[in-house]
DNA sequence: CGAAAATTTGACATGACTCAACTGGAGTGG
DNA sequence: CCACTCCAGTTGAGTCATGTCAAATTTTCG
């Protein structure tokens, strides 16, 4: 469990066994069934959250009580608002999760101490927070620029993983179109 | 010029004036004309660059010749292609000016000299980054969220001093609509 | 096993796009 | 300084991709 996180972490800037220490002291580690949220909206996120075992959505309901989902989580990867983590702020998204999923996760103060404590972590987070950000750039352009079959192609191309363990109708709320329209664009590939 | 620079390296972290120095010694100063490209399809970007005077725009070019843009720079901002910057591979966009600007940029080996001379330089661009993150998902749930009017009444509100300043198929592009039904947009509102 | 949820399919509606024509203003060269 | 061109913006008509509503079928899970 420790091995992954201390893993992620050292993936830009290495850490030295004292200094997985004070990392294993300052993360908690929690466990969440499927179906059981990890965040609602009008929480204050607590919680910057690293994902052991599992998978999580993260997603919005809009003014006509339609879901859309900004991110999926798995195993090695981070979720949580860093607008409501970082500003003490409700967040407007929920996260939940689609599996029984284990996460370990930080406060803020905790974040806070450790970027004390061992400085390069600053970098590390920057690093991964610069890859969030052309990630979500990316996925921008695509859905200005590209119709939902060549959308859905993208997906499965660049997130196979992920297209086998959820459900139809939640990549259609990722891709930003309804479950019918992904059935058919399905059906359409198979011929 | 160099004041307006220095208010933004300050606002999440204060420089003294000896920091301030080191960071005039390390951009450099540039004038654009308008329609001039600050960065083209295929460059490696080798400058963060930060706008002091004028106007540009961040745009990428898809497979069926059409125009999209991602982002409008204006004094304050920061623009520039991360994952080109970062991983010094060719950028897929274009930036170019709409009015003539004047900026300031800095390589990516002084960046780092700047890192290492002013350390809380890079809890500086952590927060930038982060807030460029923040600003791209919100987007990008509005894009999933909302009907172009929606899109074009949220982007008024939040950008009116660009509203002011582009044309209005340039804001089309950026809100990914074509100008036409930018126009028909606007003649509903007036009535 | 049975209820609830997910997927598929069909018919129809609609928002946005394309193509095309027209208007008006800005910039340019004779 | 005027005539001309060019480009942005507007408007209309027809088309297309995707959404909506509804029903049938399959799968999932308690």
């Amino acid at each position: 469990m420790w091995d992954l996180l201390i893993k992620n972490l050292s993936k830009f800037v290495p850490l030295d066994s004292q200094e997985a220490g004070i990392v294993q002291s300052l993360f908690t580690y929690k466990k969440y069934r499927r179906k059981q949220y990890i965040l609602q909206e009008g929480d204050v996120t607590r919680y910057e959250t690293f994902i052991v075992k599992g998978v999580t959505r993260t997603y919005e309901v809009d003014d006509k009580g339609q879901e859309h989902i900004l991110q999926f989580g798995l195993e090695d990867w981070w979720v949580g608002d860093l607008y409501s983590f970082l500003t003490e702020s409700p967040t407007s998204y929920n996260i939940d999760c689609l599996e029984d999923t284990e996460v370990l996760h930080i406060t803020k103060a905790d974040l806070e101490t450790l970027y004390e404590k061992v400085p390069k972590m600053e970098r590390h987070f920057r690093i991964i927070i610069q890859n969030a950000f052309i990630a979500s750039s990316q996925r921008l352009s695509a859905s200005l620029a590209k119709s939902a079959p060549e959308r859905y192609e993208d997906f499965i191309k660049k997130y196979p993983q992920i297209e086998q363990r959820v459900a139809n109708h939640q990549i259609a709320s990722y891709l930003g179109i309804t479950p019918q329209t992904l059935s058919r664009i399905r059906s359409q590939e198979r011929s």
